[in-house]
DNA sequence: CATTTTAGGAAA
DNA sequence: TTTTCCTAA
């Protein structure tokens, strides 16, 4: 429910920053021919044509509305664009599928230089030899998968290059690296990361008049709201159109006291209202009806959680374990991967792994009873993710079953689960040191380590130190030290004891000193693409084994589904961002200054790109063009300022700074130095930030 | 239960 | 604290 909170005694001035229908746009700037037409995006699933997720204006115009299919689009308006969310990580087996590859006839020179381990080079022409090699036709399918991506994966590097000047290296196997490619793709343009963006634009979106005005005239335009016209304003506004309002609380005000407005509610008194809703809730109702809200602004920018779900509806509910399980390894895995990417690029540990569930009983045809949620610590590392999130789901179902007097075990009888999540909670800032991090990347034993995990471990070893040095990750590894301390829970015991999952022994408990993770002080370092992918074969060049010395392709893939996820809906849309950093002032009159923190007296712009906030050129061309000085900012700079939490490291008051732990002195010391360096060398691209360091494999 | 997926917040 | 429920986009 709703809180009421007092309205600040200062007057405040909000603005809320909505993009217009934001999926739209972003395929529309990337097939520009769209623009103008009636255009939508729907989400992979094809069923009845697909989930609409973004509906343009002129769409809408006919009628078209988010929550359609495709289908139902079409009927309203059938010469609607639909433009599927691209799925990234299967790209290879989708380009054998429609490609032959024999009948290519221009193959990328960038591929020609691909080296083939294992070809013979017996003194022909190179490149015709991989050419020969790429398309020949009794390859088997294992093999043209891997000339899939190697045609893909130069393309990528190609765009790469040509993007941000960087060069980068690449393997192509079949084992995780042949998607880590594609990872690096989806990675950086999922929707989860496009959601982040859009967010990283709103100044604000709680507010609820700000939140009123903006939604008030879209898209492209901005409403003011003075208090004067609150009222009005508010009279004839449906309730349900309120924030917080959109559901069953909206609902019952609607019915329990026959009100249609947020006008209507002014004739009932606080009492009244807190009796029917509670104190809170009821307060809360009073206020907002008035348009008073004391609501702050979140200055957060990043996430508090993330998680990874699907949905399994009808026939494609789930009825077996092992089908659970392959499906809570595809979220797992992807959980797992954004949790890295969190970790190296925020400095953030999740300590908490939730699973949720829904499933029904068909003995039962009272239906859909609701599994229970399971959350328990949280370790690091897609296979620990794995196992203890199967743990969880166990637990869940044993007691759903149990709750429905329905005797288990083998038989699966009767159940089906229609949806699966994995998340991960309570993150925080990484505590000072290499050391307490390390806590959190203990091993246990592991005699049978595969390959993959050793990679993990390094990985994760790689991260903790790499905010030292950034581009030093893999001279400056160090593996988990021994810890003296008590907190080292016995090798081979799982942290899921906890929550009685396994038989309890001693309670161990991973702290954070909260003190240090408060006084932590945290920078942006320039984007980087220090990890390239592949280490063996130097610079700019991609490296692929033959199937002969590629490690088996451990998929077991017996699920129904999964040609159907895959992680989804990736956006997959490189910006093509001029380059023109130098232009970023002319022509626009520099209200941008207004958005600066007031100690910027003393930074030097050029040499901080990343807290630079500029717009773009074709950003200045639409306010020219509509004659008004919106500041619209560069998602990429706002993201990379954040300026509530960050700071650059030379306007820290030594004196502050002298107080702070020891350790964290250290710290801010060995963050400023490589800050300092990669000035002189580099400067960041407009979009680097799409190729920050990525799990490399 | 064929809107899907992701997130945040508050109450229980 | 964990779990559930509600809300939103």
């Amino acid at each position: 429910m709703p809180v009421a909170r007092p309205e600040s005694s200062d007057s405040r001035v909000i603005a809320h920053v909505d993009m217009d229908c934001f999926y739209v746009q972003v395929e529309q700037r990337k097939q520009p021919n769209l623009r103008g037409q009636p255009t939508a995006v729907v989400q992979y699933n094809n069923w009845k044509g697909g989930g609409l997720i973004a509906v343009g204006y002129e769409a809408r115009k006919f009628g078209v509305k988010r929550s359609m299919r495709g289908d139902e689009a079409k009927e309203v308006c059938p010469q609607i664009h639909l433009v599927q969310v691209p799925v990234n990580r299967e790209a290879a087996e989708r380009m054998l599928a429609e490609t032959p590859l024999e009948r290519l006839e221009a193959i990328n020179e960038e591929a020609l230089k691909s080296h083939i381990l294992g070809l013979e080079m017996d003194g022909v022409d190179v490149k015709e030899n991989v050419r020969n090699w790429l398309v020949r036709p009794d390859a088997d399918r294992r093999d043209k998968l891997l000339a899939c991506g190697a045609l893909l994966v130069a393309e990528l590097r190609l765009q790469v290059l040509e993007e941000t000047q960087f060069t980068c290296s690449a393997g192509i196997a079949h084992n995780k690296v042949e998607y880590t490619i594609l990872y690096f793709i989806s990675l950086h343009l999922c929707p989860t990361e496009n959601k982040c963006l859009s967010i990283s634009l709103f100044l604000g979106f709680k507010q609820i008049l700000a939140k009123l005005a903006s939604g008030m005239n879209k898209p492209s335009q901005q409403t003011v709201v003075p208090s004067s016209s609150v009222t009005k304003l508010l009279q004839n506004f449906p309730i349900k159109k309120m924030k917080q309002l959109g559901g069953k609380l909206g609902t019952s005000i609607q019915t329990d006291l026959a009100v249609e407005t947020v006008g209507d509610l002014l004739q009932f008194p606080e009492s009244k209202l807190q009796e029917l809703y509670g104190v809170n809730t009821g307060t809360w109702l009073w206020n907002i009806a008035r348009g008073i809200s004391g609501d702050e602004v979140e200055e957060r920018l990043l996430p508090k959680s993330h998680g990874a779900g699907k949905t399994f509806p009808g026939c494609s509910a789930l009825r077996s374990i092992p089908a659970v399980e392959n499906w809570l390894k595809e979220l797992s895995e992807e959980l797992s991967e954004r949790l890295q990417s969190d970790l190296v690029k925020n400095k953030r540990i999740a300590q908490s792994l939730t699973v949720h569930a829904s499933a029904y009983k068909s003995s039962d045809n009272d239906s859909h009873k609701k599994f229970p949620s399971k959350s328990g610590p949280l370790r690091y590392g897609t296979a620990k993710i794995l196992e203890d999130a199967i743990l969880l789901f166990q637990a869940g179902l044993r007691e759903y079953l149990g709750s429905h007097n329905l005797k288990t075990s083998g038989a699966h009888d009767g159940w089906g689960i229609t949806g699966l999540s994995v998340s991960a909670s309570k993150i925080v800032a990484i505590p000072s040191g290499t050391r307490s991090i390390s806590n959190y990347f203990q091993t246990q034993d592991n005699n049978d380590v595969s390959a993959k995990e050793t990679n993990e471990r390094f990985d994760l070893a790689g991260a903790a130190t790499s905010f030292h040095s950034e581009s030093e990750i893999y001279t400056e590894v160090h593996f988990t030290e021994p810890d003296e301390s008590p907190k080292k829970e016995k090798e081979g015991s799982h942290a899921l004891r906890k929550c009685g999952l396994v038989d309890s022994g001693t309670q161990t408990q991973v702290c954070i000193d909260k003190q240090a993770s408060q006084a932590s002080i945290f920078y942006e370092t320039e984007p980087t693409l220090a990890r390239s992918m592949s280490q063996q074969d130097g610079f700019a060049q991609e490296t692929k084994p033959s199937s002969s010395g590629a490690r088996a392709c451990s998929n077991a893939d017996y699920n129904e589904s999964e040609h159907s996820f895959h992680s989804g809906e990736f956006e997959h849309n490189i910006p093509k961002e001029p380059k023109t950093s130098t232009s970023k002032q002319k022509g626009t009159p520099s209200i941008l200054k207004f958005f600066q923190r007031p100690s910027s007296s003393t930074f030097q712009r050029q040499e901080h790109p990343n807290i630079v906030l500029k717009a773009s050129p074709e950003q200045r061309k639409s306010q020219a063009k509509d004659g008004e000085s919106i500041v619209t900012a560069n998602s990429s700079d706002l993201q990379l300022r954040p300026d509530s939490w960050s700071y650059n490291a030379d306007e820290i008051d030594p004196a502050i700074l002298s107080q702070l732990p020891l350790d964290i002195q250290e710290e801010v010391n060995a963050w400023m130095r490589p800050q300092k360096r990669a000035n002189t060398t580099k400067k960041a691209s407009n979009i680097a930030h799409y190729f920050l360091p990525t799990k490399g494999k």
